[in-house]
DNA sequence: ACTAAATGTTATATATTTATAACATATAGT
DNA sequence: ACTATATGTTATAAATATATAACATTTAGT
């Protein structure tokens, strides 16, 4: 999985910190999912994309291949 | 969180064992969901909306004071 | 070059999702 | 009423997200 949260992050001049605070999670959270290395549940997955206004299919990308089984 | 799995998946007339194995999971874990009674990871919650032709935003309601805190 | 702040890393613990299995109830067709 | 299929329930185990803490590296400002 891919996500865009870093670019979103910069264009809001939000540290890794801040965005961590906001959305109730530690800060290594948000390193871990900038990296792709994990799987947010769908409920820290909205909350992110609510503080960096952006539509959950624009933020998290699923290359097809890992959709389908 | 509330969903609208079950009405959604009604709508196709889709068991709750088919859309489990297309999904790639346990029936019982549709149940769950249909319920509400948890939070799914990301990438099942968009393999859900994918067979439900819906964007996410549209199938998972949370309730306002659920996402912040 | 120094410092402070931001980001990244690693290991371990805890919480929650999901799997598995077995059984119970409901629903629809004949 | 019988049967088959769909749905719901419960308990336990396994997998994975997230917390926590401690430290390392990078970046930006002075």
């Amino acid at each position: 999985m891919k996500t865009r949260i870093k670019e979103l992050r910069a264009r809001y001049s939000l540290t890794q910190a801040e965005l961590a605070r906001r959305v109730g999670v530690r800060r290594e959270t948000i390193v871990f999912l900038e990296k792709g290395e994990y799987n947010p549940s769908l409920k820290l997955a909205v909350k992110i994309c609510r503080e960096l206004n952006t539509p959950v299919e624009e933020l998290f990308l699923f290359e097809d291949n890992e959709l389908d089984k």
